[in-house]
RNA sequence: GUGGAUGUAGCUCAGGUUGGCAGAGCACUUGAUUGUGGUUCAAGAUGUCGCGGGUUCAAAUCCCGUCAUCCACCCCA
């Protein structure tokens, strides 16, 4: 029996990466300061799992998005115990109302803005911006009000944490799909408009037309544009008070200096959305521009069997944000490196050691009994600032030799002069 | 799911057209009168040439297949 040759190779799963340190540093830097400002808005964190029931999603997103139709993950366990489907989430915003409704939060609260984060998975083909398992950072505001005046605080909050993320170069994309009659109503002007344009449309937006014809407003294909361009439909499909309530929601963000443009063009590809839709994007990105989107979904939780509820919320792309934010995240160092000559007096070192550690110092020493010179070579490439140096003369005098890397000087200390000469450079 | 490009040392890449000893830079290890880093100099270690098959005396190189990565479409945040 030989090996089977293709479990050869030692890879990661396609479209997963794995963090190391300096990546990580800023993953949970960023992800720090979205909560900070979450926090700021009245914003309560949770973290649900990863695995829920397939449904959730298919009775949420739409049966026809491709998220459900071809990009589900699928749990399977080795012995299943029961016929339930499980999916690995591919989104937030369904499972955040499945826990609303299961642990019916309206019942305690008539308010609940809910900031949440963690992974998603669908299986699209990566390229730059786009993996297979990737991280969300969302929120979503349910009940208290259907009215513009949540939607602008919920567009704030995600610019904000923009800010607060370090990506300066963006531009929020806003529309309104308006109520569920009226999405019905420009779907179906829509289809009837477009009906002649059949043999010069795209052969996406062929398909569009009978799958999602809201989907052909914002298709990038020149053709396709001229003709969604030359129907001039803008905020026709409207009804009186949904365009008031767009109206009075544009008011309200220039009133606090959110800088929006307006796009008629914009949809969402997912079923649940109602009224507002937003979209952040940036230059920076590559074709996958989108850094955060979202919008109102007032249909949602009653059609998962909940109450009749409205809601709106949006999630940001934290893989996205990674790739064009300016901030520098300071890498973690260790404060002192304890040196020795080869392994000699290395239970003293150990001691030494186990002392900066238990006074909050972090410490770190050679193990491979290598040269001072070899040591200091380590030292010095980890951008350590401080060694101490523990040997015959350190031992004889009762001790240690503390040097400052950065100006070359050292002198003899005892070990509490060093914990509070580090304390005090901090 | 569709199209294009790419895959050689830890990293960035030469070599490939025209088959003939597996290379460079950076990084790494060691040393330069036996207790001190950065600069410099010297020496050293490091390979499943993505994987599998085919052609050939001989394949990193040519052919077929496959996997993966990147970019774009599509989709989405």
């Amino acid at each position: 029996m030989s090996e089977p040759k293709q479990f050869k190779k030692c890879q990661a799963i396609r479209g997963t990466t794995d963090f190391a340190q300096d990546v990580l540093s800023k993953f949970n830097f960023i992800t720090d300061k979205a909560r900070q400002t979450a926090l700021l808005y009245g914003c309560e964190e949770i973290n649900l799992p990863v695995l829920e029931d397939t449904s959730v999603f298919v009775r949420a997103v739409g049966e026809v998005t491709d998220i459900v139709e071809k990009q589900i993950f699928k749990a399977v366990r080795a012995v299943a115990e029961s016929k339930q489907d499980i999916a690995l989430r591919p989104e937030g915003t369904a499972q955040v109302i499945r826990y609303y409704i299961e642990n019916a939060l309206n019942k305690k609260k008539p308010f609940h803005k809910l900031f949440y984060t963690g992974p998603m998975f669908r299986g699209e083909r990566p390229q730059k911006g786009r993996l297979r398992q990737f991280h969300h950072l969302g929120v979503e505001a349910i009940g208290g009000t259907d009215t513009v005046l949540i939607d602008a605080d919920i567009i704030a909050l995600a610019v904000n944490m923009l800010d607060a993320s370090g990506v300066k170069n963006k531009t929020v994309k806003l529309n309104s799909l308006g109520c569920h009659a009226d999405k019905v109503r420009l779907t179906e002007n829509l289809k009837t408009a477009l009906a002649p344009y059949k043999d010069e449309l795209c052969p996406d937006c062929l398909r569009r037309v009978l799958t999602n014809p809201l989907r052909v407003i914002d298709c990038k294909e020149k053709k396709c544009r001229e003709i969604i361009k030359a129907l001039d439909f803008k905020d026709s499909h409207l009804c009186v008070k949904c365009k008031d309530e767009f109206d009075k929601l544009k008011n309200v963000l220039r009133s606090i200096e959110i800088a929006f443009e307006y796009d008629p063009f914009l949809v969402r590809g997912l079923d649940y959305y109602t009224n507002t839709v937003f979209e952040i994007v940036s230059s920076d990105l590559g074709s996958q521009d989108a850094v955060g989107a979202g919008g109102r979904y007032n249909n949602l939780i009653s059609n998962l069997g909940g109450p009749n509820i409205p809601a709106v919320g949006f999630a940001l792309g934290m893989e996205r944000i990674m790739l064009i934010s300016k901030l520098k995240v300071a890498q973690p160092v260790i404060d002192i490196y304890v040196a020795g000559h080869n392994d000699n007096y290395i239970n003293e070192r150990y001691a030494l050691v186990k002392f900066l550690r238990n006074e909050g110092v972090s410490a770190d020493m050679d193990y491979c009994s290598r040269s001072l010179k070899a040591q200091f070579r380590a030292a010095q490439k980890q951008d350590i600032k401080y060694i101490a140096v523990l040997g015959d003369d350190e031992i004889k005098a009762g001790k240690i030799m503390f040097r400052d890397m950065m100006n070359s000087k050292q002198e003899m200390l005892d070990k509490v002069e060093i914990i509070k000469r580090l304390i005090s450079f901090k």
